[in-house]
DNA sequence: TGCTAACCTTTCGAAATCGAACGTTCGGGT
DNA sequence: ACCCGAACGTTCGATTTCGAAAGGTTAGCA
């Protein structure tokens, strides 16, 4: 079925396109935005370099400077994890949360401009076969 | 509903693992597999460098020097465009033809596997309900 | 014809990414 | 107590990518 998985990267292409335009209001790289939202949706617990790296699907030296970056401008800090002194704990600062929580709404209204063409019920269905999608392929790497 | 764009990216990220795997036996980039494919398609018709680099989400800049790589490697061939001398033609060589259909082969395996939890009637539900929603993101486009 | 605006490709410097190697630290085994 | 393998973050050099500018070509228009 090559119709699926062309129809599937066509919808994630328009896709970055949709959140590229978004964060350049930000003067956010799509990384960096993953960043940002990886560490908001972990809450309180803080998370690591390589865990972060592991999210947004990137190599870890290369988090590595976008931390740098990111800690320069101020949206995250770094400190050492005391339970293990080999780890490194990321957390968002308060700029960081607050430009999180400004921008999710921004997000909100992408999101429903682009489901806008299915209605709940088939938003519920298109979920659920994308989710079987992800179990099987789950299965298959393990 | 967030969720479906979370499941969206999760299988597009689960599906760019696959083909990273599969690819790294031919030696390849999922950029430069993305030129191949993109002028397999295209046939008998050539396509300008331009053009692959919207199809493939890359800037013109980069192609000049992903082409140069495929160039040397004698799976592409360059050659001016007589209509218009400001074009350059862009076709697969004898050598890109026979890796193209070599590995497609691969590749149906490959999506077969992916989308082995779907009947027949749910991957045409999948691709129905993703053809919708990029129908959606067109409209806004334009 | 001559001129201008637009387009296509390439070149160039800057930035991001990757893979490999390194130093440190943790945990298990002897 | 000691050593060794594994994990973690970082640094380094090489590769890839991007954005801006340059060079060359076409099409429209006076």
């Amino acid at each position: 079925m090559q119709r699926v998985i062309t129809a599937l990267y066509g919808v994630t292409k328009k896709l970055d396109q949709w959140y590229a335009r978004q964060l350049a209001d930000l003067d956010l790289t799509q990384g960096e935005w993953a960043v940002v939202a990886s560490l908001a949706r972990a809450g309180e617990d803080c998370l690591t370099p390589s865990q972060l790296a592991e999210l947004t699907s990137v190599a870890p030296s290369s988090m590595t400077h976008r931390l740098d970056k990111m800690v320069q401008r101020g949206l995250v800090a770094r400190r050492p994890d005391a339970d293990n002194r080999t780890r490194t704990l990321v957390s968002l600062t308060a700029d960081g949360w607050e430009l999180f929580t400004s921008s999710i709404r921004e997000s909100d209204v992408v999101e429903s401009d682009v489901l806008r063409g299915l209605d709940a019920e088939e938003r519920g269905e298109l979920a659920r076969l994308l989710e079987e999608v992800i179990a099987q392929l789950d299965d298959v790497d393990a």
